[in-house]
DNA sequence: ATGACCGCGCTACGCGGA
């Protein structure tokens, strides 16, 4: 099975794109973030049209997961146990997303961007990345053969040549010690990041800013990751970044981040 | 060509993104 995940900066202004995008990627389950819309406007005609099933949540006009899937799509589930919120009342956003596709689980995760270092926002970063851990180590604890993957955008570069230049990341969110320990404890709870091996850097990039041409200039972020549980890496036969997608006008600022698995 | 982002919402400019 084929699984897709891509943070695709608005489902309405990138309908058309998205639709042509299933056409010819032959993707089983694709699983979106950055909606930015709520449930009713959800435009999940392009879905319907081309025989995939979809799993939405989104509150407001900001976040937003869903899953699609052409192999099935059952026991949705929206958030994760103990997922924090953020803000006066802390409230929980539309950041997490599961269900089962194929046997198995596929999570559709926004992690929050963090805005600065020892900002709220970072501090909420890190506690919504643990949580998820602990979400992934019980997984794994109750059975240590179960088929799930964490998909998203995680909004943080594990390693220096995941962006283009440290020296413009002086001090920056993303690449912060605390933010890549944070990552690292989802490998170190038995996770494995499936598409790395197979589209080594240095200067592969699943993001791109719209500002200051970054994309001609080939000056990106790898911050779009697949991790899967032990039962499922070892299934993972091929993965691509597809940075066509990255091209021409209205194009997300992320590419579709592809994973062949074997089962 | 020495410029140069995009999407959203009580359609105007501030917010959020990274």
């Amino acid at each position: 099975m084929r699984i897709a995940t891509w943070n695709v900066n608005s489902i309405r202004a990138r309908a058309e794109r998205i639709g042509a995008w299933l056409d010819r990627s032959d993707a089983d389950v694709l699983a979106i973030q950055e909606l930015k819309c709520k449930d009713s406007q959800f435009p999940h005609e392009i879905f319907d049209e081309r025989g995939y099933e979809v799993a939405f949540h989104g509150l407001d006009q900001w976040n937003g997961v869903a899953i699609a899937s052409r192999i099935g799509l059952d026991d949705v589930e929206i958030g994760f146990d103990e997922m924090p919120g953020f803000g006066k009342e802390s409230a929980v956003e539309a950041r997490a997303i599961s269900a089962v596709a194929g046997g198995v689980r596929v999570y559709s995760l926004y992690v929050p961007n963090g805005r600065e270092v020892d900002h709220p926002h970072y501090t909420y970063k890190l506690e919504w990345l643990e949580k998820l851990r602990a979400v992934a180590a019980a997984r794994l604890a109750a059975d240590g053969d179960e088929r799930f993957v964490l998909t998203g955008d995680f909004n943080v570069a594990p390693l220096d040549e995941d962006v283009w230049d440290m020296e413009a990341f002086d001090g920056a969110t993303h690449v912060s010690d605390r933010e890549r320990a944070a990552f690292q404890a989802l490998v170190d709870a038995g996770l494995t990041e499936t598409s790395r091996p197979f589209t080594p850097g240095p200067g592969v990039y699943t993001f791109w800013d719209y500002q200051r041409l970054r994309f001609p200039k080939k000056e990106g972020m790898r911050i779009d990751f697949q991790l899967a549980s032990p039962a499922l890496s070892q299934t993972a036969t091929a993965a691509m970044i597809d940075r066509e997608e990255r091209k021409g006008k209205g194009a997300s600022d992320h590419a579709p981040v592809i994973v062949d698995y074997d089962v």
